[in-house]
RNA sequence: GGGCGGUUGGCGCAGUUGGUAGCGCACCACUUUGACAUAGUGGGGGCCACUGGUUCGAGUCCAGUACCGCCCACCA
């Protein structure tokens, strides 16, 4: 017996060989310069986050195919590191100085950058621990921060070039605010959300005092900033009252009513106001119309004490102050109607406030000639989206592109390289700090106070992490990487703009494909959210049911099927009892192969059973390798379950025991331990990409090929291929026919009640000689895995009385039955079947008799349908005569 | 408003070029036989969301409808 014990412990080998990888380091990176090499950059995760289930199902994903071509021998980069996030990190520690009462302007900048570094040193690797769980085989030798002195150098040299190219531009518009975060947000860091408000109808009576326009708008307080009324040129309701004068209500300013064809007469009264300092769309109009732009709302959103906000409103907050507005405006009677409306608004994605747009000054990436080469190669398609319906999320968002909003109003982050010199005005962009101006050499600089977007540094990401722009061996040998798997929601945010970056600063694409992961949802088809408190943990997970199990379970959702799953807790169980199950397997095979080295086989000694094991094995091999190629991780991953549990467990090795009992009692040595330790150690090579942990453990115990005595690891032992001359046609039929006679019997036992510890005889005629030699060499299996004896096979001879039976192909399968039958269940069974068969029947007979089928359909589909029918035929006669054995009972 | 997914036995899903509907879990019955009861064996259960169309034949192709979900979007 092995020392093993029954139950599968995954903590426990989990622990065991996590610490066994890393004490003799097998994750640093080497290189042999003779081999191909594939690479993967590991979306970096922010430093404020927890592995969460995407970041689960991603992680297995990549450490799939990475464990997959390492054992092809490549040379293998698998680059993981963090990123610094901007937003989020700064608003961790801000909120643990809140704690403290401090907030971080108490602190200063240069005090609260060197405590959020703090931070960052203390909990900024938690997360990529909590990947190790995993078991990921990153390059841990070589962690990357988006905030490494050379990764920084490689964005102030991305940014100096966009700058010096005039890609780059400061510009005063409208931008995304978010007034609690107190900075600016891209347009993609914006959620839109279906938000319940009201539409208000306002009159703005006419100067002249011959009536009003009424426009309607969702954001009374803003009127205040209004610069004009705006109507659509060729309305016939208003073209009358174009270049004429309104009055804003309340503050009683006047405004010019101005022609914009932007104006959609469909919606609302047809007359918009105009309020360029808070809407993006009325700054252009205004900008076309040369309108001023007055602020009255501030970066806090509040209304400003100024001269075009009424006293009455100074310093209200924007929600209170719209309260008040619409009370004022009420009372003034030019509150024609306030309707219900429903809207999408802006959210920061980060703090949930309503977004304020707000003119300000920003810097920004002029997107439209950097985003040409980035749409076409993926309109070459020399970028693949897997899978590729993706491609077309990436283009529809690459061809609107509008310019890049690229400057936040944080301290933590990359900050700006833009010196002002304070004597000449002189304003450039610089890689390193300036000591003095180009311009004038005044030493009088002054640094922009923002720092970049985190997405900006992300962008660089692939090649940032390899030396870039050195020219490094890690570039030349591992870019452009081979692979980048990732979410969906982040294809515009972060992958079109690596794509644009590698292409601009390094000439090349950055992936050759990109794998879009589902999403995983809640068991109620939920966005899983830490703040909702519905988000289940994969720690917890791997806790309970292994960190193999749920792996298994990432591959199995593969990257083509549904773009959302749901979490179910139920496929954990299974995949844990899978690896329990081939826990005991390999226990079996190790007790089996005790004090066994390994030999080749002897081709002509194998049994039947033996050749199809090896056919169905070979044919394992090749789907697996086929199935990675192609990403289809799910195909992988069910070919891997069915032949384990059902072709090895179920078949093989309760064959195998019949093998290896007749080997020992005739004292040959045949060639079962030679099959079984093929195929179960090639099968654990097959399967560690998957299940790291268990195949490594096992693997470790089974007698191996000396080639392999030298490997610290299964991870390096060569990925297992498929040996077409194993290939076996012939054992695969005979066995088919093998398990039909063996479920048969094991069919009318059951139905008739034979007690299942009972043997049962069996007497099958059988006129083909091809099959009946078949039979011959299966017996020993019929009888033991249909607890038959004695058997009896021959090409014919007499019925025996009372016997059920069954047709299979040529083949007539009695078994004599005793006298404990449950008459009434075993009539109510056949019965049974004996109405499905006529059902089948019934259609296979339909279609034959129709002239047009047969005219028609290809000849194969109808000879195999001809074939069916008569097998349906036969077996029908078996059910009626079956029936007729009872009645033959009863009498008796 | 635009785009994309999904709708197949109680649940979760497969269904390759159209040719008598499959798998896992759950369910029922039997079985503790020396890898595993986290197991084995046998079994029951579906008019493939709906409506039309093409075809000898449609879960599979085409058109439309409904519901669910996701992404994108400057209609106040």
């Amino acid at each position: 017996m092995s020392e093993v014990r029954s139950a599968y412990n995954p903590a426990e080998v989990e622990q065991k060989w996590t610490r066994q990888w890393f004490e003799l380091a097998l994750f640093d990176l080497t290189v042999d310069p003779e081999k191909p090499s594939f690479s993967i950059a590991l979306p970096p995760p922010n430093i404020t986050g927890d592995l969460h289930m995407g970041h689960a199902l991603n992680g297995t994903l990549q450490d799939v195919l990475i464990r997959w071509k390492r054992m092809q021998g490549y040379n293998v980069l698998w680059q993981p590191g963090t990123d610094h996030a901007g937003i989020s990190t700064q608003m961790v520690v801000e909120r643990e100085l809140k704690k403290e009462g401090k907030s971080r302007r108490d602190l200063g900048r240069e005090a609260f950058v060197a405590r959020v570094w703090e931070w960052r040193n203390e909990y900024g690797n938690r997360i990529l621990n909590q990947y190790k769980r995993l078991g990921v085989s990153f390059n841990w030798d070589r962690l990357a921060f988006t905030m490494d002195d050379g990764y920084v150098r490689a964005i102030m040299r991305a940014f100096v070039t966009l700058f010096k190219e005039g890609f780059i531009y400061r510009g005063n518009r409208v931008t995304n605010w978010c007034p609690r975060c107190l900075t600016s947000l891209s347009d993609l860091e914006v959620e839109h959300e279906e938000t319940r408000g009201h539409l208000y109808l306002i009159k703005y009576p006419l100067a002249d005092g011959s009536g009003a326009l009424t426009v309607a708008t969702t954001r009374p307080e803003s009127m205040f900033g209004d610069v004009a009324v705006a109507v659509h040129p060729d309305d016939p309701r208003y073209k009358q009252y174009i270049g004429k004068t309104v009055l804003l209500p309340i503050s009683r300013r006047p405004l010019p009513v101005i022609a914009d064809s932007y104006v959609d007469r469909e919606f609302g009264t047809g007359a918009l106001k105009i309020t360029p300092a808070h809407d993006a769309n009325d700054w252009e109009v205004g900008q076309r119309h040369d309108l001023p732009m007055p602020a009255v709302i501030d970066e806090h959103g509040r209304m400003i004490a100024c001269e075009h906000v009424p006293v009455q409103f100074h310093e209200l907050e924007r929600f209170a102050a719209r309260k008040e507005v619409v009370g004022e405006l009420a009372s003034e009677h030019l509150l024609v109607e306030t309707q219900d409306y429903l809207h999408g608004l802006g959210y920061c994605e980060r703090c949930h406030t309503v977004i304020e747009p707000l003119l300000s000054e920003q810097w920004y990436v002029k997107m439209k000639e950097l985003a040409e080469p980035a749409i076409k190669v993926v309109e070459e398609e020399r970028v693949v989206f897997v899978p590729p319906r993706y491609a077309s999320t990436y283009l529809d968002w690459m061809y609107n592109i509008r310019d890049w909003c690229i400057s936040r109003q944080l301290w933590w982050g990359h900050r700006i390289p833009v010196w002002t010199c304070r004597h000449c005005s002189n304003v450039d962009a610089f890689e390193k700090a300036p000591t003095a101006c180009p311009q004038c050499a005044s030493a009088d600089l002054e640094q922009d106070p923002d720092v970049l977007d985190t997405w900006f540094s992300s962008a660089l990401w692939p090649f940032a992490t390899l030396g870039w722009p050195e020219k490094t061996e890690e570039l030349k040998i591992f870019y452009p990487t081979s692979v980048l798997s990732t979410a969906r929601e982040i294809i515009n945010l972060w992958v079109a703009r690596m794509i644009f970056t590698s292409l601009k600063f390094v000439g090349t694409i950055p992936f050759k494909h990109v794998l879009i992961h589902p999403v995983i949802q809640t068991a109620d088809g939920k966005r899983m959210s830490k703040s909702k408190g519905n988000a289940i943990d994969p720690l917890v997970m791997i806790d309970k049911y292994g960190a193999d199990a749920n792996r298994f379970w990432f591959a199995s959702l593969g990257v083509k099927g549904d773009q959302d799953v749901r979490f179910r807790e139920d496929r954990l169980e299974e995949y844990r009892r899978f690896a329990n199950k081939l826990w005991n397997a390999g226990r079996f095979v190790l007790d089996s192969l005790e004090g066994f080295a390994p030999k080749a086989i002897e081709r002509d000694e194998l049994t039947l059973a033996d050749r199809w094991i090896l056919n169905r094995f070979n044919h394992l091999l090749q789907d697996v390798h086929e199935g990675l190629r192609n990403y289809d991780f799910d195909d992988v991953a069910h070919a891997l379950y069915d032949f384990t549990w059902d072709h090895f467990c179920d078949w093989y090795l309760e064959i195998a025991k019949v093998q290896l009992a007749q080997e020992q009692a005739t004292g040959a040595e045949g060639q079962t331990r030679r099959v079984l330790q093929m195929v179960f150690e090639g099968l654990m090579r097959a399967m560690h990409p998957i299940m790291p942990f268990i195949t490594e453990d096992l693997w470790q115990r089974l007698p191996k090929s000396p080639l392999f005595a030298e490997l610290d690891s299964i991870m390096f032992a060569p990925f297992p291929r498929e040996d077409q001359s194993f290939f076996d046609d012939d054992a695969e039929q005979k066995m088919t026919l093998l398990v039909r006679i063996i479920r048969a019997v094991r069919n009318i036992r059951q139905t008739y009640n034979v007690p299942a510890s009972s043997e049962a005889e069996a007497i099958i005629y059988c006129l083909c000689d091809d099959e009946r030699k078949s039979l011959i060499l299966g017996q020993e299996y019929i009888k033991r895995l249909a607890r038959v004896s004695p058997l009896t096979i021959a090409p014919d001879g007499i019925v025996p009385p009372m016997a059920a039976w069954e047709a299979i192909s040529s083949m007539k399968v009695y078994v004599p039955l005793a006298s404990l039958i449950d008459v009434d269940k075993s009539r109510s069974r056949l019965v049974q079947r004996q109405e499905a068969i006529q059902k089948d029947l019934l259609k296979v007979r339909q279609i034959l008799e129709n002239e047009e089928f047969r005219r028609r359909a290809p000849k194969e589909k109808v000879e195999s349908l001809e074939a069916q029918r008569q097998d349906l035929e036969r077996q029908a006669s078996s059910v009626e005569s079956q029936l007729k054995v009872l009645e033959m009972s009863e009498v008796s």
